[in-house]
DNA sequence: ACCATAAAGAATGTCGACATTTTTGTCTAA
DNA sequence: TTAGACAAAAATGTCGACATTCTTTATGGT
């Protein structure tokens, strides 16, 4: 829990965003071992910075300790992506109806707003750039979706759950260049929006859940040997 | 997220296990300052071990990071337990009929053996002893209604919120002696336990988000002033 | 060839010290 | 009396060093 009215950040902070982002990217491969005196190196910052952000990510799933062993990041599996999942789609479908029940009509602007410019912006072409831009607004218009649900720990959870998928998202997406499947995202992202604007709040929660669950299936299935045991780092 | 089989804990897990229970007990007021000086003589620990505990603890919401401030106790609110207790009653309704749908007879007897033991338990006294007998096997008996939920980051969440509503617990328990209500709670626990081992998903749910309601109503309306600004510490 | 054992190397965990920032306390001026 | 500025004190944040533990490699026996 952090407050938002700081000024100077401590390093601590910096790195645990620095190292969260690259997790959630995938630039570590699951298992790998978090070597501090490389990584201290790599971002200018003694060990014990990193200790704190290390055992701050672990609070948040992305890493996990072994006491006398350091740090690794957190494994994944087939079993942990189900979960995730289905845990995911519980709580998006909570918070968005939430929204729905509680959002007013600036709310509805920022759905429709975020879902436009995804739309433009969904996968134009294969390069890191442009994945990286879909992941922004991608992050975006979900975050927007349920942004008028007045629960903080909800969304708080929300967050943290949506950065664990992100990350099997770019995994997948890192080893197998182009992430396309025969889905219409465009379409989808877009029939939530209209029914969640609508305030059609059980049809919201099919569309949504369906979303994240077409996600999941697609991973699962398109890269199966994916998700077995990773090797050491 | 911490493995299982490990050997020798470490110091930072330790003072993270021992900072997160007195917490929970109340012993440290809302807001108070978490002074690293004073805390490493108290646990016999340097501030290295500190700092990583109080992290992880505010990942878990139990402590607030001001950068360049240190660590705080996180304050209480009516708004924050008003939310913190709507969120409960999801999370465990939906951990619950999970349990319902998954769970075993050993776990049927798990719960019969775990109510019965908290109802000759419940506040015999008022004692100190007796109050820390009552809050394990309230603890015991509430994890094991969801012990058969399959869900580990559902579980997982509903660890945090569970003990930041023991917090609440504690506070009040601490300041006003005796925090009896009119309430049967030996009754309430055992019409939850008879509806979940009868495997009524339905009706476990409404009892269980109206005890969970109920206790938040007493904490709220039987101590009104207590959650308001805190002081300093 | 294989397993157990032992030594060497590497990484972690912890501490104490230093620099910086925040907080406290005091004094002055309006 | 209050407000503001300045100085002193305290607390934080960060680093580098030491001891311990884990890991790897080498060694020797069966």
């Amino acid at each position: 829990m952090q407050d938002d009215t700081q000024g100077r950040p401590t390093e601590a902070s910096i790195v645990t965003d620095r190292l969260r982002e690259e997790i959630v990217r995938g630039e570590f491969a699951p298992g790998t071992k978090l070597k501090l005196v490389p990584l201290s190196r790599r971002y200018a910052v003694s060990r014990g910075p990193l200790r704190e952000a290390a055992s701050r990510l672990a609070a948040e799933g992305l890493v996990t300790i072994e006491d006398q062993r350091g740090f690794r990041v957190t494994p994944v599996s087939r079993e942990d992506l189900l979960d995730l999942t289905r845990t995911r789609q519980r709580i998006e479908v909570i918070a968005v109806q939430d929204a729905i029940a509680n959002g007013d009509l600036a709310w509805e602007g920022r759905v429709m707003a975020a879902c436009h410019v995804l739309n433009r912006v969904t996968e134009h072409d294969g390069s890191d750039a442009a994945h990286a831009l879909f992941a922004e607004h991608h992050h975006a218009f979900h975050e927007a979706l349920v942004s008028a649900c007045p629960s903080a720990y909800l969304l708080e959870f929300r967050d943290r759950l949506y950065a664990l998928t992100e990350r099997y998202r770019h995994l997948a997406a890192e080893r197998y260049q182009s992430l396309r499947s025969r889905r219409d995202i465009v379409a989808e992202h877009q029939a939530i929006a209209d029914a969640v604007v609508a305030r059609h709040a059980s049809e919201a929660a099919t569309l949504l859940a369906d979303h994240l669950g077409e996600t999941a299936a697609t991973l699962l299935d398109t890269y199966p040997e994916l998700f077995g045991a990773e090797e050491e780092g």
